[in-house]
DNA sequence: AGCTGGTCTTGATTTAGATCAAGTCCGGCA
DNA sequence: TGCCGGACTTGATCTAAATCAAGACCAGCT
């Protein structure tokens, strides 16, 4: 797909004029990483913010004894990293890599810059994009610590279920973006734990096989997880 | 204090011309609100955001089996929920209340965001300040699961050490900021927990009694609590 | 084919922290 | 003065999840 293409359908840019569109696009570049590949470090000088195009990439730190904490893991048509782009010590907080094999459009920093400069009205998209995160992260921090391990994998189910259309009435299929022992890491359980967890929602119709999880009761896993069923994306 | 006073000092302002200071501040209005009380609940519209010139504010959410979650916890010469200002929703996700008798300055959004569409300069240290606030919340979500409570405790009383200066030579006293109960449940520990968890750092020279707490070794407790030792503001 | 390394599961045991329960301490107030 | 309620502590017990350990399953490779 082309880098004018993905810009446009960025939230971030999706009321853009086209003209700026395609100066803007003329300063990028596109990349791809294969499954495992670092795109940045923690600490490395926040020249560029992503879109991504295709694939997964994870954002992580590791503490002192070696055990890896996943922020956040994001995937197509998301950009991430706009933050560390404006923080004053202009240096990436967490590192980057890749769970997928990835395809992404990188905006470099100084132009994006001169552009909000010029252009207020993107500085409020900007704005709002960025709180948009943060509230994201508010709901993160809020389920990490007050929902149980089974709560979050079946919260983490319900959200990624508009992937793959439902094949039964009322049930529904899910395909797993990338690994296990990813998602276990991001819902911050320990991958016997998950593993473990996934067979207790079984009364809840949850059956996994492999990759494709089906869940033939939807509405009462989303009781059990407490999420809202409205919220579920089908 | 004045309201422009504060309006300077805030990171936020800190760079505006004078005039510009009294203009935004004429909009502005000082709060007072009792300890216990609502500032605003979620939900609310996101009318405005605030700095602190003294007293404490949490910002919580309430589960549906009515458990608190304590977001973060804002003092003086801090801004809080200018994300909520510039959100789509133009809604606060999260509720907040003091927890100490408070007196604060209220910025209007409309008059605010008027502003920022007149000067792009105002646009990036808004967008710094959020981003910094963003790095913070991804350091809490690392603490809370990768850190265990007396730890938490340990990385908390540290940080607030700077409110009291050393009485000892090498020794610190820190005078709380709040209630035990609302520091607990900041970081995420049962009252009882917390407690306990308090007397299991006297083998790094903590010593509390009410509301002030000494450490005698706090180079042993930053050790223990993996904070670096130059992270500690005092 | 058979080996190898990674992903995932299953079982036994341990542990940090929650929960339940009972008190102590202290400040406000009638 | 004595009572009340909220803050805090201490103890006994319970439990979700981590840890330790072993094996199953699968894909890629030589």
């Amino acid at each position: 797909m082309g880098i004018v293409r993905t810009i446009r359908q960025s939230p971030l840019f999706q009321s853009i004029e086209n003209e700026t569109a395609e100066s803007l696009a003329a300063h990028c570049r596109q990349r791809k990483l294969d499954k495992a590949r670092e795109l940045f470090a923690m600490g490395d000088e926040a020249n560029a913010f992503f879109i991504i195009q295709k694939g997964w990439i994870k954002l992580y730190r590791i503490s002192k004894d070696g055990e890896e904490t996943i922020i956040h893991v994001f995937g197509p048509g998301e950009s991430f990293a706009e933050a560390a782009v404006f923080s004053d010590r202009k240096m990436y907080p967490v590192n980057a890599q890749a769970v997928e094999d990835v395809e992404l459009v990188e905006i470099p920093r100084n132009y994006f810059i001169k552009k909000i400069e010029e252009d207020s009205r993107f500085a409020l998209r900007m704005l709002g994009a960025i709180a948009a995160r943060q509230h994201y992260l508010v709901q993160q921090l809020e389920q990490v610590t007050n929902r149980t391990a089974p709560q979050r994998i079946g919260a983490f189910l319900l959200r990624f279920c508009q992937k793959e259309p439902g094949t039964k009435e009322g049930s529904l299929t899910v395909h797993l973006p990338y690994d296990k022992l990813i998602i276990s890491r991001r819902l911050n359980i320990k991958a016997e734990t998950f593993s473990r967890a996934l067979t207790k929602l079984t009364p809840y119709g949850v059956e996994a096989d492999g990759r494709s999880v089906t869940i033939s009761n939807p509405k009462a896993l989303a009781e059990f997880c407490e999420v809202d069923f409205k919220d579920i994306p089908c």
